[in-house]
DNA sequence: GGTATAAGTGAACGTTCGTTCACTGCACTC
DNA sequence: GAGTGCAGTGAACGAACGTTCACTTATACC
């Protein structure tokens, strides 16, 4: 009895801060990290300021905190891809699981993509961490990779993420244009064969 | 003589205002709009606030001028591509110029790749307009092109686009790593022809 | 020389910012 | 049932924000 009351009210603590975590990503994903305000996420959350206090020593601490768990969660979809496929389908796996976390609901990946480390100098460090870890899947993606000679693979793949983490200004969900499919699809099918026809393919 | 210092003073306002939009592009393009205040920019270009306010009626027009002399100069660097050069050379060309411009000391292309026009509401009209007239040189390129069926121009615009402009976050110049020339060549090179070796390049 | 014009000053305005803190309410222990 | 611990409150802190305005200064015009 007295462990069940205790863990229902862990799991109520543990609600706020999850809550208030979830709105932070969405408004340091969607506005920045200048432009949202302790009270904007601590209104939309529905308690006081202070309450942001109870959970995360400061603003800059909530900010890692959400991109902590950004790339938790983006790093556990590219991880989803299995193993087995080959070299070039599971990077386009990978890219387009990295669409999806991207545009889901909860806008943690965003923030990734929006706020730049040096943005925020008290955060920068642990920020350039967490950036790191998640990139080195992505490089062991293309490392895998059959490249023609000439090629150098650190562009190849920063040239893929720029691409992909760039749709978020565009991008519109439901909208008439691509799925997140195709976007992946195409993306990493112009970067294997090229897109090119048969007259442009030589200069 | 009076045509003379008339001539030098409209030279001394002309100076102010453009150190201003100069000192701004700048710190717009390395720290966001949120993040810099008229206070930041007055200080750097020596001048009270009251100044900033003589030349520009508020921040986000201010940022508008910024935008529209941001927008000039990458266009003209672009639009400077001899229309000789056949499609693929020209659009690695263009892309190298977006590089070099992205990349000089001004730093005013830099705000229209940071600065998305939701950010900034009451400016958002404006800035899309001016970007949109900037990116329909990257379409009339890349309609240009010999592209195989089944891959959409679109798509392919704005991978190449996306990647170009990504290269704000990591790229260090003068540094040991690739220059604004082979990034945009082999960014190019990998959409036209792909980057795959002959074991990679059919799945 | 007197007057108009416009750049730039310096101080102030009301608001919002991140952060702090004494306090309340409630679930728990002994 | 007194005492402990912690989530959350509500008001306040000083600092910084965008913007305004009466004013000074210097030049151009008559």
């Amino acid at each position: 009895m007295a462990q069940a009351r205790m863990a229902a009210r862990q799991r109520g603590e543990e609600q706020t801060r999850a809550r208030i975590l979830g709105v932070a990503a969405e408004w340091f994903g969607a506005h920045g990290y200048a432009a949202t305000s302790i009270r904007d996420i601590a209104r939309e959350v529905g308690v006081t300021v202070g309450a942001i206090y109870v959970h995360f020593p400061s603003k800059d601490r909530l900010l890692v905190a959400v991109y902590e768990e950004g790339v938790r969660r983006i790093g556990e979809a590219v991880d989803a891809v299995p193993a087995t496929v080959p070299p070039w389908e599971r990077l386009e796996a990978a890219a387009r699981a990295h669409l999806d976390a991207l545009f889901d609901n909860a806008g943690f990946a965003r923030v990734i993509v929006r706020v730049i480390p040096t943005d925020v100098p008290e955060a920068a460090k642990d920020l350039r961490r967490l950036r790191h870890g998640y990139e080195a899947r992505f490089r062991r993606l293309v490392d895998a990779l059959d490249v023609a000679p000439g090629f150098d693979r650190t562009l190849l793949r920063l040239q893929l993420i720029g691409a992909l983490n760039a749709t978020q200004a565009w991008y519109k969900q439901g909208g008439g244009g691509a799925d997140t499919k195709s976007i992946a699809s195409q993306f990493v099918a112009a970067l294997r064969t090229g897109a090119a026809s048969g007259k442009g393919r030589r200069g």
